[in-house]
DNA sequence: AACCTGTAAGTTGTATACAGGTATACCGGT
DNA sequence: ACCGGTATACCTGTATACAACTTACAGGTT
């Protein structure tokens, strides 16, 4: 399992070797519990000890892994703590929505409805690095329009894990065949309803369905 | 103005440097926009790079700064950034105690209890920063009780922020008497009354109230 | 047998060195 | 006067070096 290589363009060493041990984490090839030493990982990495640093704190910063004094213990992410990072998504996209409630959002929505759109052409493609890139956009760019400095900072503390996430479920629901996800791809619709309504309760109300929705797939997809 | 030296006990002097830094950002002695270079502050503190790039990279993880290709711009905590703040600890902390609604609260709700009985303590002393220290205390206790990974990683990533803040504003409020003091001691009951009620609703409502008077307070005492 | 101690290997925190890139200021040409 | 190019100083990213500390273990002591 591999980042799309675009992803990584431009980063430093740092963030690439931060990008690679994430995705070995939560793909569970590292395991929990596991300690890793930055002398070993610089080793293993064929670099020096400060990109693999600076990746340790990445991390440490992202809850996936916690520096102690001998080591950094693999916390990994296992299904329950993807649900919790669920709730954290859901906080933050209710939140999110809430704040936009009250504005014109047309655009907004053309916008999201073309990303949807763009789903499902992925689907029909059979390309699920682009239906995951997709889907991924679709709720990044609901929590960046709430112009919320705050919510936006928290959203970029998880944003690598819910990008690596989405990315390997989406793999998987692609087993399921091209009408399954079509049907991922139209829940979105479910969101949008929301945002047009303006009604916090309903936002809650669309939000925690698309999550728990959502919780349901994990079942399936993850271990 | 200063931390208690308590605080950084033990702190490695990346920690050491964060901390000052970020009381000076917050504080306003360093303003927004400006740029920090890692050579100038190292320089500074009669450090190297290395302790400075870590704090760098710790108060960019709070989003006091912004790293750029070429040097840190400094973004700050204006009263707007604050109440923002305050949006997202009332995010987290309703969060939590709707989580906790459904246990058994009583050994938990006896510390609070406790610790404000250690406020009005500390008002009548007129120990500002235990005071503080006791007000925060109380708040990451509601937060850490939840026992859930992932918020409690939310709040590490403002914990330092918010305890500079009310460390901040706690010493504005006292100019304002002991009786002010003991006032806000008392507020802390309401979040204990939603505790007890144990219902979604007048949590959000009573959380809700408590972050709308700190707003209050807020302006008061910053700026 | 239990305990204490000294040593050796490994780890982090910090300092320093080097390479590549970027902004700035100055200088010559038009 | 203005524009373009170059030299220079500075900045970050990475590598390497060193010191203090932690842990594990072996061997001697009680």
């Amino acid at each position: 399992m591999q980042y799309p290589s675009a992803w990584l363009q431009g980063a430093s060493l740092g963030e690439s070797i931060a990008g690679r041990l994430r995705l070995q984490i939560i793909g569970g090839e590292i395991e929990p519990g596991e300690i890793l030493s930055e002398n070993r990982i610089a080793e293993g990495f064929g670099a020096s000890r400060s990109p693999v640093r600076e990746a340790f704190r990445t991390l440490a910063g992202e809850g996936l892994i916690r520096l102690e004094r001998m080591g950094a213990v693999v916390v990994g992410l296992e299904l329950d703590a993807v649900k919790e990072l669920y709730d954290v998504r859901y906080l933050i996209e209710s939140f999110a929505q809430q704040r936009l409630a009250s504005r014109d959002n047309a655009a907004l929505i053309a916008r999201l409805e073309q990303q949807i759109d763009g789903m499902k052409l992925a689907a029909r493609y059979g390309d699920c690095v682009e239906f995951a890139h997709q889907d991924f956009s679709f709720h990044e760019r609901i929590v960046e329009e709430a112009q919320h400095t705050r919510i936006r900072h928290l959203w970029t503390s998880i944003r690598s894990i819910v990008m690596t996430v989405i990315l390997l479920t989406t793999e998987k629901e692609f087993e399921r065949g091209e009408s399954r996800m079509i049907e991922v791809a139209e829940k979105h619709r479910m969101v949008i309803e929301g945002l047009k309504s303006g009604s916090e309760e309903k936002i809650r109300e669309v939000v925690r369905a698309y999550f728990d929705d959502s919780d349901a797939t994990l079942g399936r997809s993850l271990y």
